[in-house]
RNA sequence: UGCCCGGUAGUGUAACGGUAACACACCGGCCUUUGGAGCCGAUGUUCGAGGUUCAAAUCCUCGCCGGGCAACCA
């Protein structure tokens, strides 16, 4: 990769060209993916994950997926497994980089030893109510603890029977001796060592004391070689923290670059929320395609190059902002315009009886199978007396700009004939059941020899050679823009959409699509794009809707625009 | 009441002392065998007040507004 001639020119990239042109680090760029396994990876990490592996292979670096696995009581292999999957799906490499907090465990001890010989850290009694005590607040200084004076020698001794297991949880922690009244508070004395007598995912039983992340991710960034840490905004007051740590242990000190989150409208960003929706079972887990999360994307049709477009195109910056969700469906919707074959499906169906169409006659059609994309050639598709069409695309006294069908009126079928409506069948309560029409046999394939036109074309299928569906419709998880702008005292679980699915057992589908692969999206024409669920089967194909086409009459229709 | 970081169309970003721009959204039109796609066009932006300068979104000062920081979480 040139290094001399990218585009992008954001404030990072900015700064690391910066460095490159001083040599700072030499002419390398090594960059790293830190997240830890305690949760399935969300948009916002996709953000991350973009940014360091792109700004890696720009300038010709390397980016590690290290797991920042410090915390045993919340961490699970599943999780990792589920990152890794993420990362992949995305579409980025980390080779043989692949590491842990964990394997410098060791590294990490003895790092602390030379704090502790240096005066630099001590063994503190003191509970952690005590400690947070003692911490004062954002405007009074912190007071030292009583055992901040203890000897090299005590605090090593002590530091040592802390690991070997004689102490139980809480009884001691290890602290880096800095300042008590500092008007950063992350430098009044931070833990950097607590006792946890519990079993962690690659390490097992062999600590019962493990490092603080504050206290293991500089330095692991510094024994990876990493130049440039990319995190976000919230550890900038920790960046002072970090610098000491290096600056004592005398090793190499990566520069940190702090950037804002991703915010996305209508659907919340925590891994903590995330996992209360999981519990609490408002979703059916993390996968669940209403998710922001990198696997609940993935199963809801979204490809992954729609993502890393969109995490392109929002940039990065400072400054805390919410990125539009219509944006990343805008990118989504053009991957799989250029991609996606496009199939007829029924959602809602309405029979329509052709009245003077031969009784037990089929035909085949030729359909297009992408308009975008001609190497994508031509399907058969069957027609007959009775189809299904769009309940929606009927209506008995239709408003000034609706279009589509109506009695006298007649619409094309695509691909097929053009259609008049006669009559409208109902039920007792009034509802169209069934509606009579006369096609055109002049007009197959759908163009009128005379010329004349139509308003409207409508999708449908052969009532004799469809095949079942069921269709899950997903709206956006919340109804408010912002779920956490709530008023006091309220939950932004209150702001979930009642109607963020909507599951359709009964829709029709034209029969090419037997024994559809799961993952595979499809257009369902005029409606939007459909992607095949793992839940589907050989007796049952399930559709998730990834996304809507653009839909001008919604538009209409919702605005109140009519007539 | 402390410290740190931010504030550019509705949203997100660009402009690096020299004509405020791009994408999405929104609105209008063209085209169309998807009310899709595509094409064309319109509206609309520098938080405020001072200062420096021939010239300020950009530099300085003071405000205002927003965010972060008081886990043995990350």
């Amino acid at each position: 990769m040139d290094t001399g001639e990218n585009k992008k020119n954001d404030f990072i990239r900015e700064i690391i060209r910066e460095d490159l042109k001083t040599e700072k680090y030499g002419k390398k760029v090594h960059t790293r993916f830190p997240p830890e396994p305690n949760g399935y990876l969300h948009i916002g990490h996709a953000k991350s994950i973009c940014l360091n592996f792109s700004i890696a292979e720009e300038f010709g670096g390397r980016c590690n997926l290290r797991f920042d696995d410090t915390n045993p009581e919340k961490e699970e292999e599943e999780y990792v497994n589920s990152i890794k999957e993420d990362i992949k799906w995305l579409g980025f490499d980390w080779e043989d980089r692949e590491y842990y907090a964990s394997d410098y465990f060791e590294q990490l001890y003895d790092f602390a030893v030379v704090l502790i010989k240096k005066g630099k850290a001590f063994v503190c009694d003191l509970t952690a109510e005590e400690i947070s005590e003692y911490r004062g607040t954002l405007t009074a200084p912190g007071k030292e603890s009583p055992y901040r004076n203890r000897t090299a020698e005590e605090n090593l001794r002590l530091f040592a029977e802390m690991r070997e297991g004689k102490y139980p949880n809480g009884a001691k922690v290890l602290r880096a001796k800095i300042d008590m009244v500092s008007p950063n508070l992350n430098m009044r004395d931070p833990v950097i060592y607590r006792i946890l007598h519990s079993s962690h995912h690659r390490t097992g039983n062999k600590w019962c004391i493990y490092p603080t992340y504050d206290w293991a991710h500089g330095q692991s960034d510094s024994i990876e070689g990493i130049t440039h840490s990319i995190c976000t905004l919230e550890f900038e007051v920790h960046r002072p923290l970090y610098d000491w740590f290096i600056e004592q242990l005398g090793i190499h000190h990566p520069r940190q670059i702090e950037f804002a989150r991703l915010n996305l409208t209508y659907t919340v960003m925590s891994k903590r929320r995330l996992l209360e929706l999981v519990e609490e079972k408002h979703v059916s887990g993390w996968d669940d395609p209403r998710m922001p999360t990198i696997s609940g994307m993935r199963r809801r049709g979204y490809p992954s190059e729609a993502i890393r477009n969109f995490c392109s195109r929002i940039g990065v910056a400072k400054t805390e902002s919410t990125a539009d969700m219509a944006l990343l469906e805008h990118f989504v919707r053009d991957i799989l315009n250029k991609s996606a074959s496009r199939v007829m499906g029924v959602m809602r169906p309405l029979k329509v009886v052709i009245d003077n169409y031969p009784e037990g006659k089929t035909e085949e059609l030729s359909a297009v199978n992408n308009p975008e994309d001609p190497s994508a050639g031509t399907r058969k598709i069957l027609f007959s007396k009775v189809i299904y069409i769009e309940k929606d695309d009927f209506m008995e006294e239709p408003p000034k700009k609706f279009y589509r069908l109506a009695p006298g009126r007649e619409v094309r079928l695509r691909y097929a004939y053009f259609i008049k409506c006669i009559s409208a069948a109902k039920d007792s309560e009034g509802r169209v059941t069934e509606l009579h029409c006369t096609y055109d046999p002049a007009t197959k394939g759908g163009d009128a020899p005379d010329g004349r036109k139509v308003k409207a074309t409508l999708h449908w299928v052969s009532a004799t050679h469809c095949i079942t569906a069921e269709a899950r419709l997903y709206n956006s998880l919340f109804v408010k823009e912002n779920p956490l702008d709530i008023p006091e005292g309220g939950n932004f679980k209150e702001t979930l959409n009642p109607e963020s699915l909507e599951t359709l057992p009964e829709c029709r589908v034209e029969p090419s699509l037997t024994g559809a692969k799961s993952g595979t999206v499809y257009q369902f024409e005029r409606l939007g794009y459909f992607c095949v669920d793992a839940d589907a089967s050989d007796k049952k194909l399930v559709f998730n809707r990834t996304v809507t086409l653009k839909d001008d009459w919604a538009k209409i229709k919702n605005s109140g625009g009519l007539k």
